[in-house]
DNA sequence: TCAATAGTGTCTCTTAGACAGTATACT
DNA sequence: AGTATACTGTCTAAGAGACACTATTGA
């Protein structure tokens, strides 16, 4: 081996767990939705006794890949380990390999993210190395102080995120099958803050427009307002919408 | 193990690689440029000497996966083993259970795509169960019969490609650092008919507004017109374009 | 009646997309 | 001069997005 390649001393998978959650449900409203990540809490001592890197600092689940384990594989053993989460579908999206993003050495991280629905992250339980498993809204994850570069990470898996809650149909995992136009509104607004999709009466036009939603005929519920509200429905259908023909 | 479990006969990995070529190119003229897809023959007999199931019928590269391989790794090797070809990315997209797919019994194929530029096809090479290789235009594939379910799996590989086309800056891959509006245009004119795209005037304008595409200051090149045109360059940026904004 | 959400009427401004015409330069 | 491509002028129709207004109904 050429002795001017340089052995990275260690690879690691982070995973980036999103869900979209009911902040506010009260009778007559639409309701408040937040995009949430589950982060855990470095414990103070390692499985083995030592002390703990990082230690206290909230940080992405994740560790160290082992022998004969792919990142995939690995990240999703530390998943269970740490927060008692399995069978979530995740995503690789960057690797981090900054020199010094960890004191140890050169550690790489192979970074996967997941959006799921709420109910999947519900028997999340601090295990292992983890001294506490909770969810934060991702709005304050961005103003605080994080284990690693875990911030940066975070930031790049959101833009991953919003990408497939704005490019796909992705919001109906965050909505019943039949839902009001300001319930989708809801569900997008905790990922972009396009005018067009947050004015209430551009939206409630625009929806009747979607080639991918439609509405359930005749069908209408008093959850969001007195009045009662049209329902929609999402079709299941691949949507290309080029970059090349949008106003910007 | 219950019974009522079906155990399936195989389990394969199949590669649909394209790469868009030039046609056609003359001088003071656009290029004309089209969608192909590299499609191995299937010899009369196998590597052992027995005959070959589809002998003779084209079909895409792949095989089964081998024990302690995964799907991307015997795709990469059968890849490399029918075509001689390697190093090139490719991506999971879907997974092919009919029954009946396949005359041999229940074998599942996990498929892949690739969309890269041609050269790196320059040095394929029939090798192992396959007697040719060859790129065909996609439009043409269509039409004809393949072996197995292949049409199909092409199909939905067609999907994928045509979306990273149109919903990416795919393109980039295809032109050269510095193009004209109407190379841009022959490039993206393989995988859709919009018009906005596909004419002229349109797109000559609609180029200017892009935000991830500007202007290479004063130069202007004769390669696609007497008059010479001007030049434009991609600048490296994530788009989001919402599904939820778009006109329809 | 009040308050809150849903939904419509209407206006303005932008842009898509088409058509026609002009510009340029090699043959 | 002819011809092919690049590009602009201009029109029309559609739609975005904003504002004001109406509708509905439980509290």
């Amino acid at each position: 081996m050429n002795q001017k390649y340089r052995t990275p001393d260690g690879y690691t998978a982070d995973i980036a767990v999103f869900t979209i959650v009911t902040e506010k449900r009260e009778a007559f409203k639409p309701p408040v939705m937040s995009l949430k990540i589950m982060l855990i809490k470095r414990s103070e001592l390692t499985a083995e006794g030592t002390e703990n890197i990082e230690a206290g600092k909230w940080a992405l689940p994740g560790g160290f890949v082992k022998d004969s384990e792919n990142g995939l594989e690995a990240a999703e053993r530390e998943l269970m380990e740490e927060t008692g989460i399995q069978n979530i579908h995740m995503k690789h999206f960057g690797v981090f390999d900054q020199p010094g993003r960890d004191p140890r050495g050169w550690i790489l991280s192979n970074a996967f993210y997941a959006l799921v629905p709420e109910h999947l992250l519900k028997s999340r339980q601090a295990n292992d190395d983890a001294a506490d498993v909770a969810l934060f809204s991702v709005a304050d994850v961005l103003q605080s102080e994080l284990a690693f570069d875990h911030q940066e990470i975070i930031k790049q898996a959101l833009e991953m995120v919003t990408k497939v809650m704005l490019q796909t149909t992705a919001a109906k995992n965050f909505l019943p099958d039949e839902f009001t136009y300001s319930e989708l509104q809801a569900v997008l607004s905790t990922v972009t803050e396009d005018s067009a999709i947050l004015n209430e009466q551009s939206f409630a036009r625009k929806i009747k427009t979607l080639p991918f939603i439609e509405l359930a005929d005749g069908k209408t519920t008093q959850r969001t307002s007195k009045k009662g509200t049209k329902l929609y429905r999402f079709i299941d259908m691949d949507i290309v919408n080029p970059i090349y023909t949008a106003r910007y």
